[in-house]
DNA sequence: CCGTTCCGTTGCAAATCTTGCAACAGGCGT
DNA sequence: ACGCCTGTTGCAAGATTTGCAACGGAACGG
């Protein structure tokens, strides 16, 4: 809406695939050099860009500071943390925690597997929206018109020969998952990584967030992932009783 | 130096103090609230605020994305990781890694101790730059003049006795640091957490980054922690060799 | 149940702020 | 030294942004 405002913010994802020196970011938005310069300098001196050495900018260190203070102020994540450390101290698995925000799905929290083997992913990272346990749990709890909505626009990438294939079976999948309150990726994102998830509510019954516990195929089998389905449910379920105000917490003010 | 843009990029650090409504948002900034709507709306579409449930503003998604591939893009955080994970498997203690950006040196790298005490710090997070002993490795690799400038704006809060009180002693310690190539951190920062840093340098011979080995005087002295100094220098070594190139390094590709 | 108040939202005209141009400066390689 | 490439600045034209004022809707209280 704001023009100006709307080109300097397209700089900065034009930044993160890699540094740009100012013609290439002038003609990447279609504008003079001189008012790209005017819009990096303005970027620069908020800290959102960086002039290395070379003379090109990358983005710069006040975004991911940014990031940093935003990621605290979700306050689910910090009531869950601790909860998911101690269900990756007993599974050993890796541990995630996410919600989901506009048109993402987005790891907020993470624990790692203590095996050996892990899995990629980050936190922050959009989750493949169309397979991943966490996002069918957070997408299954819209009204359904949005539902259908989000569903129709989606792209279904087929990761695996498992992945959701279209809007059709991800409405159906959504279905299911709403109905039995928990979801599983079995191999639809990568061959041989499976998950369990469970969905984390607020006080008004709500899906703020959801958590999975995720194990590829040469550490346990999905059947015997399935088995901790139980564990991961009642994680989930403190977590939401303490998010909810229900639980009463001990205080831990510094 | 462009007005608009400046102002959009303002309401994100207020946004990071917590959720904001439009008038709030229009007043510190001292400008009209349509104004302000305006410029929230394109911070909207591109995903840098979320409008919550309660019509209040907050940081957005896209933002925690973007920082987190900026930090990807760093690739001495790459090389480091392997490193750090090795040496905190050796030691157990925290490791961090920082580099210097402007006028903030940030940790972009961290692996948790194993012992069950824990120092608070985080990733993204701005370090205490008078004190901390990385911050002192990258600060005293700059030109003379530019230290010099940098120690006279910098504020010297005293965390604790031991914090370094004003621009003079802080100039002293870089130009030890400087000489000895390491640094350390006595309860500067808070009164029992020691650390160890060295500093990892590019094939130019300029220091790129730090990293600090930090462990709370309850679990080993100060004595014992100095202790860990060669290898702490060893790793840190090992690092800038692999980032300059000098070392070959085994394809990693997916 | 209606009047009041508080927010967010929109149309509009004034003018401020942004834009692209053209010219300049500095570094680099031929 | 010369041309070439990239980043930088002053300026005038005019598009874009701004604040105002008025509207709509929700929440509140009498």
């Amino acid at each position: 809406m704001s023009q100006t405002v709307d080109r300097a913010l397209s700089i900065l994802p034009l930044l993160a695939e890699g540094p740009a020196d100012l013609g290439r970011v002038a003609d990447r938005l279609g504008v003079h050099k001189s008012t790209a310069l005017r819009l990096l300098r303005t970027l620069h001196d908020h800290g959102f860009v960086y002039r290395q050495a070379d003379q090109r900018y990358r983005l710069g260190a006040r975004l991911i500071s940014l990031a940093q203070e935003a990621m605290e102020n979700l306050d689910v994540r910090e009531i869950a943390h601790p909860h998911l450390v101690r269900l990756n101290e007993q599974v050993g698995h890796t541990v995630h925690l996410a919600v989901h925000e506009e048109d993402e799905v987005l790891y907020i929290d993470k624990v790692e597997s203590r095996y050996p083997v892990r899995m990629y992913s980050r936190i922050g990272k959009p989750v493949a929206i169309t397979v991943a346990a966490v996002a069918k749990l957070l997408l299954a709890d819209l009204p359904e018109n949005e539902r259908r909505a989000v569903a129709e626009q989606l792209d279904y990438p087929m990761y695996t020969a498992r992945s959701t294939p279209n809007a059709d079976g991800f409405l159906k999948e959504l279905a299911k998952v709403r109905e039995q309150g928990w979801a599983t990726d079995l191999g639809g994102h990568e061959e041989s990584i499976n998950c369990v998830a469970a969905p984390i509510r607020g006080a008004d019954g709500r899906v703020v967030a959801a958590m999975s516990v995720s194990a590829p195929n040469v550490v346990v089998t999905a059947d015997e992932l399935l088995t901790l389905l139980p564990l991961v449910r009642r994680t989930a379920d403190a977590i939401s009783g303490e998010y909810s105000g229900r639980t009463p917490v001990k205080e831990v003010t510094a």
